[in-house]
DNA sequence: CGGACAACCTGGCGGC
DNA sequence: TGCCGCCAGGTTGTCC
């Protein structure tokens, strides 16, 4: 579900209910979720700790705490929201650890797939450390990309899913930036031209963009914390439109597998 | 390092 | 209606 748009909505949605908040329990309905602890243990670790501040860093969800960080990763189902303690909601059906807030509240991690993950650490880097670059940072330059490029090999697409790569592309985002960017997505990266390295920088930029202005995307799982549905997939160019026409030519698009993954492109103008 | 593939899980959907 | 197979927004580990 999650990419980097759908997590930034999801930050921008909790950090009213949570910052400034205080932990007073936890439940725990499925261990596994939790990284390195015993529920029990997870629990008595989070209990007293304040929520300082709240934050994306590639699809984590990472928020700061009086003495630990607490990092989520949705996966392909997870949801996250806040309601008060006893309030019935859709998704509880899923819910797999509950966070009791000092309000009267609390914080829902909900996740059909059970591929998700909860981390309480005292240093993110034990999580984080691994991630390449921020896509929308303003370090994140042209000439930044440039040199990520250089001296890599293999299939485009790949690497922009790759998170050592750029911290937060998955799947929707990369057909879309190709397309966008008129690449197709088997293309060495050793071979990209400079102003084809240029269009995919400007296309990856502005598809997450549009995706955070739109509240993300919307298949199956993914809610923003109020409930409500994203908007990205009304701008779908060629994910999930196998055999529609190309919005810029009209041919048919094709759905291939590249990696483990459906992609979808325009081999007429994909080149 | 790159690529292929299995594993981790459940739910929804299309086909018969 | 029921069952079966396939597919899904992600990541990690193994093997070649």
């Amino acid at each position: 579900m999650p990419e980097l748009p759908e997590v930034e909505t999801i930050v921008r949605g909790l950090h009213g209910d949570l910052v400034g908040r205080l932990f007073i329990g936890a439940t725990v309905l499925w261990g596994r979720e939790i990284h390195g602890l015993s529920p029990s243990e997870f629990a008595d670790r989070l209990v007293g700790q304040r929520v300082v501040g709240l934050r994306r860093r590639g699809k984590y969800i990472v928020s700061d705490l009086s003495r630990d960080v607490l990092l989520i990763h949705l996966k392909m189902s997870g949801r996250l929201y806040v309601a008060a303690a006893g309030q019935n909601t859709e998704h509880d059906r899923w819910v797999r650890v509950a966070f009791h807030l000092d309000n009267g509240r609390e914080l829902r991690f909900s996740d059909a797939r059970k591929f998700g993950r909860v981390y309480l650490v005292a240093d993110e880097a034990e999580v984080t450390r691994n991630l390449g670059p921020e896509p929308l940072a303003d370090t994140f330059t042209l000439e930044a990309f440039r040199a990520l490029l250089a001296g890599r090999r293999g299939m485009v697409k790949s690497l922009l899913l790759h998170q050592g790569f750029i911290a937060g592309v998955g799947n929707i985002y990369a057909d879309e930036a190709l397309w966008h960017a008129r690449i197709d997505p088997r293309r060495n990266v050793n071979t990209l031209e400079a102003t084809e390295i240029e269009r995919l920088y400007h296309a990856i930029r502005q598809v997450l963009e549009t995706g955070i202005q739109l509240g993300g995307t919307t298949v199956s799982w993914y809610r923003q914390p109020d409930g409500t549905p994203g908007g990205y997939q009304s701008r779908f160019r060629v994910y999930d439109r196998a055999g529609e026409p190309c919005p810029n030519c009209g041919a048919a698009i094709r759905k291939i597998w590249l990696g483990q993954r459906g992609t979808h492109f325009c081999e007429s103008c994909q080149r």
